[in-house]
DNA sequence: CTGTTAGCGCATTCAT
DNA sequence: ATGAATGCGCTAACAG
């Protein structure tokens, strides 16, 4: 069962290079040359070693996907849709996750452990350092970023920006003044990173309605649930008058959310709440929020990687608009109820 | 900075065997060779190539993930402790998506995606039909799968059955009695797959509460919270009567809670509600469920593959537990306040 | 403990 | 359109 080309090339009665071309499809094989190599490999269950190709060809057929975590949502969609993508056109994919630790500052990313490996790396959703790009693109490998554009490369993404402004504008349309943002950990951030924009477009939205900026309404935690929960009630204690809050994320969101209930105030009658991403679950809570389409995000991203590793001229960024999604978890607040 | 072995091996003064086996850190090497030729290494940035090393040794320190998606949550905490555990050990993890559709059979596994891929296969939650399993042990690798048992094959997973009666015990043991119960689709069962072991847990629980089992108590949904939703809603035509639901799963439940929220019902007053898995967000609507550990699951999957594969004797299947964790979706039935 | 040698199984020139 | 020959970069016997 474990046949070699050369005997695929025997059985078909031509030589392996012949083998080789009509089995991968390339020109100047003749329809009946190629038909005949192709039912001695069925016959023969042959298929060509990986190694072997990889070795002689210098190509491995496999992209990389370095991620933070998988079991997020927005990683494990981007995930998703990225693999299906790739093995759609015959792409292997290799999880690589560097594990970041709410304790301990991250482990450099080691490009060493790509080297030789991969034709392509995917970045999903962590702004690496300067220091680590260059080391990644050391490798001599296309590289495309997810969810977190880095200058000079090739990103696709949300327009982070227009996603802050929208959300909070929605907010202030209510009739809401004291709006609270939560975001990222400090230390996550980088200049070009979705929280920054975010955050950027909460503080634009409040400039272009005239509403002063405080700096206490904003809060960083962990990016997720209990991150989410923590900050909010470091905002309530900070600023009992908040009305309604911007979560960078839609598990921040829902931790606002329990935060709110811990209090034993109503969402959205105590507090509306806006999220960003269009977890399904967020349904639970009858999250408002800023859907984002991630598996696609993943999906277009392995095309344009493949497009690049076929030689293909490098594209321009992919922006992506999110959709307000209203659930249920925004209103007016309540001192504007008579209004 | 593409270095090769040679090069590696004319710095440090040695010969390639030499260079393989200290870099290896196989025994009968020097201490001061190894060290001489890791700085050579070092200092040239040499890495083996994979490609060739598999070529060369029929290894290829990849492991396969072979999973339905990535993006629910069993999957991915799965997939995030294996691929940890892989990691740690020096093994890649090659990720593979075989769609399942709710509109279309789902395909069958492809064993030649892995052919001479991989050194050994881990297989997460989906139970695979004979033929399958037969096609994938025909590649020759160890082989282990997560959540799902095989007859005659290596199996992590739950003591399902005892979740099941454990689950439905304790609804019993807050008086109800009219207890429904929400599966998986009947076509995603085969005779020793989870669902299954639950249901027959919670048939026994009810059989040692000397509660006769109902048929129309029992449906079947699609594996994710519109499924639980659409199952309860179902339910609740069959029997209006129903007061509590054991979900087979933390999705399907908190679906089952949202059509207790469409029909204007309480939870837990008018119906309770636990499911399996201890999914974070169950937090939001307070789900009571049956804790298992997902990522260890992987973890301990991953660790006991590569095992195997170095040759250690076959291990016998790996049960875990899962503990009730009481968040507060279940109480006593209404009909008993009085009780 | 270390060096020599022979492949591993293909893709790819260069012929024809 | 096809074949013959070469080598990708390493590991594994074997020899010493």
């Amino acid at each position: 069962m474990a046949h070699g080309i050369d005997e695929v090339a025997r059985v078909a009665g031509v030589s392996t290079a012949t083998v080789s071309r009509a089995l991968r499809g390339l020109p100047n094989v003749s329809v009946a040359t190629r038909e005949r190599v192709r039912s001695a490999a069925a016959q023969l269950g042959y298929v060509a070693s990986p190694s072997a190709a990889s070795l002689a060809s210098g190509r491995t057929r496999t992209i990389g996907l370095l991620t933070p975590w998988v079991n997020h949502w927005f990683f494990s969609n981007v995930i998703e849709g990225a693999e299906q993508a790739l093995r759609a056109q015959g792409y292997d994919a290799l999880l690589h996750t560097f594990e970041v630790s709410r304790k301990v500052p991250r482990l450099r990313v080691d490009p060493d452990v790509l080297r030789r490996r991969v034709d392509g790396i995917l970045v999903v959703g962590f702004p690496l350092d300067d220091s680590e790009v260059v080391s990644l693109l050391g490798l001599g490998h296309p590289m495309i970023f997810i969810g977190s554009s880095v200058p000079g490369q090739v990103t696709v993404r949300l327009d982070d920006l227009a996603t802050g402004r929208t959300a909070t504008q929605h907010l202030i349309d209510l009739g809401h003044r004291r709006i609270g943002h939560i975001s990222g950990s400090p230390d996550d951030i980088t200049p070009f990173s979705p929280p920054v924009a975010r955050r950027r477009g909460w503080l634009a939205a409040l400039a272009d309605a005239g509403i002063p900026a405080d700096p206490q309404l904003e809060v960083h935690g962990h990016f997720d649930l209990d991150g989410g929960r923590e900050s909010m009630h470091q905002l309530f204690r900070q600023c009992p008058d908040v009305t309604a809050i911007f979560a960078a994320s839609d598990e921040m969101a829902m931790g606002a959310i329990l935060a709110a209930r811990d209090l034993g105030l109503q969402v959205p009658q105590d507090l509306s709440v806006v999220g960003v991403d269009g977890h399904d679950l967020g349904e639970l809570v009858r999250l408002t929020t800023m859907v984002q389409p991630a598996v696609e995000e993943g999906a277009k991203a392995a095309t344009l990687l493949l497009e690049l590793i076929a030689g293909g001229a490098v594209p321009g960024d992919v922006v992506y608009q999110t959709t307000l999604l209203d659930r249920g978890s925004t209103g007016p607040p309540r001192a504007a109820h008579g209004m």
